[in-house]
DNA sequence: TGGCAATGTGTAATAATTACACTAAGTTTG
DNA sequence: CAAACTTAGTGTAATTATTACACATTGCCA
């Protein structure tokens, strides 16, 4: 078997979540190497079959930083998307023709997904993606394949995971406000929450710790920054 | 393509959960078909590759009605286990040899997970199945291929969704005591609560209604019955 | 210096959680 | 038929969590 033979029945599936201070935005390809104007035009989570002789972990984390150039980012499995004809929409099969060999092979799909503070990474795409953007999860278009459905299930479980884990902080800045962490839990959770009840069940935690600082350079009040004690958090 | 054609890279696996009253238990079959004794002596959770035009859920229903009997079971998916050498095992292999026209071709498995009553089901092993069994969750061997950390990985999923959802009922009979609800939920979750709590806590739900009828034939006082209300449960 | 914009704070009412021990009912046994 | 056995069923007080709600403070800017 040649080193990096491609198992043409298995992809893996990117959604890279991140906060731009206000909303939720998730990462997108752009397809190239189509041959029509239209299938340029339509997006897609950063996704590509997996090879033989590596883990679906492995794959996620490849595909991701071949498309987008991300490295190093903590992925996570979501669900697996197996619909017989998840593929084999026109535009989608236009496109597939172009970069694959066997285009109209059955794939499943195993989603991944992840939360970065973009701010801390360049997208430098490659392979078949034409260009990588950030866009607002509410402003997303219909995408290529069932990716619209996948982003949903991703969606879906960082809601759920929100309540287990205090996910975020890899959202935000090593130093935040509060009002910063509060936009982001409403942000995922789509919902408004108490300023003051909501303060005191973050501090209550612990690792939510204040920094002897303020906001620098607004045009109010400065709030004071707090960081997220990672050692205080996972001796709980 | 013929109608059957078998996805020779994609299996489903079900873990499969019952309650005898007193622990959980896990449906398992034995293989037949092994050419040695060795290999008829392992166990494994009923599982097989997918036809190339169902979906994963459907092969999932399927794949377990061919091998338990089980029918109509709702099966949710847990989680994609795809290491390259999961099933490279060298008893594993003296089976599917038996068994696969390609034998040693990487197979990536979709795990789903459910809860029954087993009194309600009769199993009825055939295909590969040389028998269909239920094993005491705590009792269970070292199983064939991943199976042990995919069993694990479903019961990690059903101590989360406990608290989500009140699952449980489906391992319940259709009226039963508080007392069993609270085995049960100590199951599960391996641990123990306080009577006059759980019953509390239970009781405000409100979906878990009293009959107006009590335990027969056992040596003590007996308990009230009570069942669960679906659509009570639905509307809340 | 007055206005603007967001920060930061307390309390009272209600609900949930925890810890804890005895009486009641029905069956069995002597 | 009375005593013993086994599990069912119940209440309360202390603590903690949740909810709803309004105003003074800080720093910048015009």
């Amino acid at each position: 078997m040649p080193q990096h033979a491609i198992n043409p029945n298995v992809s893996v599936d990117c959604v890279i979540f991140s906060f731009n201070n206000q909303e939720l935005e998730v990462l997108l390809i752009e397809r190239s190497a189509g041959n029509t104007d239209k299938v340029d035009e339509i997006k897609a989570l950063p996704g590509n079959l997996i090879y033989e002789d590596e883990t679906l972990d492995c794959a996620a984390e490849r595909v991701l930083t071949e498309l987008t150039g991300l490295e190093n980012i903590f992925l996570e499995q979501v669900y697996t998307f197996g619909d017989p004809d998840r593929i084999s929409k026109k535009h989608d099969q236009d496109w597939l023709r172009s970069i694959r060999a066997h285009p109209e092979a059955r794939v499943i799909t195993v989603a991944y997904t992840s939360l970065i503070n973009k701010e801390r990474f360049n997208l430098t795409p490659s392979s078949f993606a034409r260009n990588a953007v950030w866009v607002k999860v509410k402003d997303v278009p219909q995408l290529g394949f069932d990716h619209n459905d996948i982003l949903e299930k991703a969606l879906d479980h960082l809601k759920q995971k929100i309540y287990i884990k205090p996910l975020g902080y890899e959202l935000l800045p090593d130093r935040f406000t509060l009002a910063q962490l509060q936009k982001l839990y409403e942000a995922i959770l789509d919902d408004k929450f108490d300023k003051r009840n909501f303060r005191r069940k973050i501090l209550r935690t612990y690792f939510i710790v204040p920094l002897n600082e303020k906001q620098q350079g607004v045009a109010h009040k400065p709030a004071g920054l707090y960081r997220f004690d990672k050692s205080l958090f996972h001796q709980m």
